[in-house]
DNA sequence: CTAATTATCTTAGTGGCTAAGATATATATT
DNA sequence: AATATATATCTTAGCCACTAAGATAATTAG
């Protein structure tokens, strides 16, 4: 699973560079069809870059045509950033391979397979939001007051 | 599992921060850690950085104490890079969280599923590298000459 | 009505990256 | 043996995305 992380991580570098823009305006563009829209402070939030790094952000995506900025009625300090399916389906494309390797590799489980396979995706998700957290714990507890770190053991 | 994939960058941006490394260098130590050590050359090749950028990282890394330089008797041009254990030990502690969370996920699961996901993953893994010569392919094709591209439908 | 908070943008400065070329070693050709 | 080509790493100049700090504008609280 972690080398097909990585393998994904690459995946999307060739695509960002396909495309003209840069990694973190891909990664908001993936999180943006996702979502539909999102604030320039949500996309701060789950990119982990800052509030200044995401107006240079949605500046780029915003001049390559990819993305438009619309304020908000309700409360005019707020931008939301949408996608234009339009010009977006052209980064979409270059997603086909990887959609139909998956696509080849999911064919060959069954129903009740696959609905495991999706329980553990759910379930995996979720881990990874908890131990994101049990990170964030650690690192605010002074290392010397630290409960010693012990990796689980493999069943064998 | 896009998501867990974007969440698992998050994580490892946090590690790299609190080890005052890069998230390049820390892409690298990953690999060196699954591999025991590798060539300059190498480490280039799987994180799709120029070599020059990773004379770079070496340099941080060996400054950090992380790895050591290793010239090969052999063919003397390569560099070896392999891992220092102990100071590498203070990065793994970071990852403790981690699988922490997995070994819980997992604990849910009967070992009969867990062959399944085993099976999953290594087949994941191969459809991903699968997707990636796919989209060289893509990309070395002219586009006016490129097939249509489809993205395979859901099956319900 | 003032103060504090929230959301985004602006600016200066930094650091990792690429591209091109230098250096050193290895292999192939004559 | 001598020369040419290829390979592996390092060096350098320049670029661009990022952070940190602060400015601006809009909202909420006292």
């Amino acid at each position: 699973m972690r080398r097909s992380s990585a393998q994904g991580v690459l995946y999307g570098q060739a695509v960002a560079n396909v495309a003209g823009i840069s990694g973190s305006d891909l990664e908001c563009m993936d999180f943006l069809n996702l979502e539909g829209r999102a604030t320039a402070g949500r996309l701060a939030e789950v990119t982990g870059l800052t509030t200044g790094a995401i107006t240079g952000v949605v500046d780029r995506l915003e001049k390559a045509g990819y993305v438009r900025r619309e304020r908000d009625d309700a409360d005019r300090r707020k931008v939301f950033i949408t996608v234009v399916p339009e010009t977006t389906a052209e980064i979409g494309k270059l997603y086909v391979p990887m959609q139909q390797a998956m696509h080849k590799v999911w064919s060959r489980y069954s129903d009740e397979e696959l609905r495991l396979l999706l329980r553990f995706a759910t379930d995996g998700y979720k881990g990874v939001l908890e131990a994101t957290e049990a990170l964030k714990d650690l690192l605010d507890t002074p290392p010397e007051k630290r409960a010693d770190l012990k990796t689980p053991k493999p069943r064998r």
